[in-house]
DNA sequence: CTTGCTTTGTGAATCGATTCACAAGCAGCG
DNA sequence: CGCTGCTTGTGAATCGATTCACAAAGCAAG
């Protein structure tokens, strides 16, 4: 299989959302004009990021939406429903914990670790938590897919060491951290102060640009 | 000013990040090498990075730990903090509220807005937290610079229009929506639950290639 | 069956970002 | 002072992703 960029990918998820969208105002095609206004990008572009995967469409008609939508729910593995841990259950993990769109896309958060005793043995927002020191075992018992990281930057790596160790193969973080990880597993960060020093750039050049009179 | 793309000025941050180590650990100076190392990138694209905005290296040497870091500080905008709001104080609005990173990085959240009355005039994190109708007199009286959406994604759009509206140039979305704002407003958007696809392909295409033998 | 309108799928062209490769600059040393 | 060892800054080359452009295909109407 030829490698597929990480950008098509995120489309493709796009692309299924707003399939949902059109599929609920009950429309039986979309022409890739339709589905790029929607999701922000060019006709040409979704023809080539469907094209990679496979043809799709009828020339002269466009895609049927619901065949369309189920192929992309098989292409990026949202067959069957996917069980995810969160490591770290303070505010942001506790959060995650609680986000519907998560499950309701079929991502099942079935529980959560943290090394204050003090919440281990209780639930939060439903979800048993766990010790910290228990991760390995668990992991594997509870047959966990996805390892959401949320614990401060120092700890990050250590816990995605031991997760990496215990079979993980999925990992999503958002420790603002950069982490390290073996061949074969999927690492995703979202870094939110750095996405929000992106538009204090943004800001900054703004006003750099008017105090110097546009350009 | 020549356009200065995305991926450019995110390793702008992380550098600074990775500076900062390097200054608590004493050192004078690093390389393009070190700083790469740390950043997970090349010395070539540290380089490159950097002469978009000068010089600022010696060569021979490398650069000063101390006087890069300012002047990614200078680039990044953040010499001084922003004023930012959080629109939408559930669970994960609540959560950015409280996230301690974004002040020490020179954000400082506010306050919030809701629409559940009974939130309104209390604190969350020890931010006061105002009535959605109030958001554009707010915005403008409290000086606001940047605004955070933590709305379901059927108040997004509706939301970012009144804060461009009353004069927000700064969005950062959390919703799964995507969004429409007019030139001259920065907009990000972090998408956790396709992030979360992003991982669901990887797995979905290690278990195809496993079936089909590798490849 | 033919004409006209639409829209896909895809090679070719373009654009932008990353990587390469090397001359130029600096410190240290004999 | 001139030589050695590093490291920067940057044009040129490469790589990858996006956009263009058009033949092929489907449908409808006459």
């Amino acid at each position: 299989m030829k490698k597929v960029s990480d950008s098509t990918v995120l489309r493709l998820s796009l692309y299924r959302r707003h399939l949902r969208e059109f599929q609920d105002q009950g429309r039986l095609t979309v022409s890739s004009g339709d589905l790029a206004a929607r999701a922000g990008t060019t006709a040409a572009q979704v023809r080539k990021d469907l094209s990679v995967f496979g043809t799709f469409g009828k020339r002269g008609l466009g895609y049927p939406v619901a065949e369309l939508a189920g192929a992309l729910r098989d292409i990026l593995g949202l067959r069957r429903p996917w069980r995810v841990a969160v490591v770290g259950t303070g505010r942001i993990g506790g959060a995650l914990m609680g986000y519907r769109e998560f499950r309701s896309e079929g991502f099942h958060i079935v529980l959560g670790f943290d090394a204050d005793p003090d919440k281990v043995g209780s639930t939060i927002q439903g979800i048993p938590v766990c010790s910290d020191d228990d991760m390995e075992r668990e992991l594997v018992e509870r047959e966990i897919d996805i390892v959401i990281v949320a614990v401060p930057a120092g700890a990050a790596q250590r816990v995605v060491d031991r997760a990496v160790g215990a079979g993980a193969r999925a990992i999503l973080n958002f420790a603002p951290a950069a982490l390290e990880v073996p061949d074969g597993v999927a690492l995703r960060t979202v870094n939110m102060a750095v996405e929000l020093e992106g538009l204090s750039y943004a800001l900054a050049e703004a006003r750099r640009d008017a105090h110097r009179g546009g350009e």
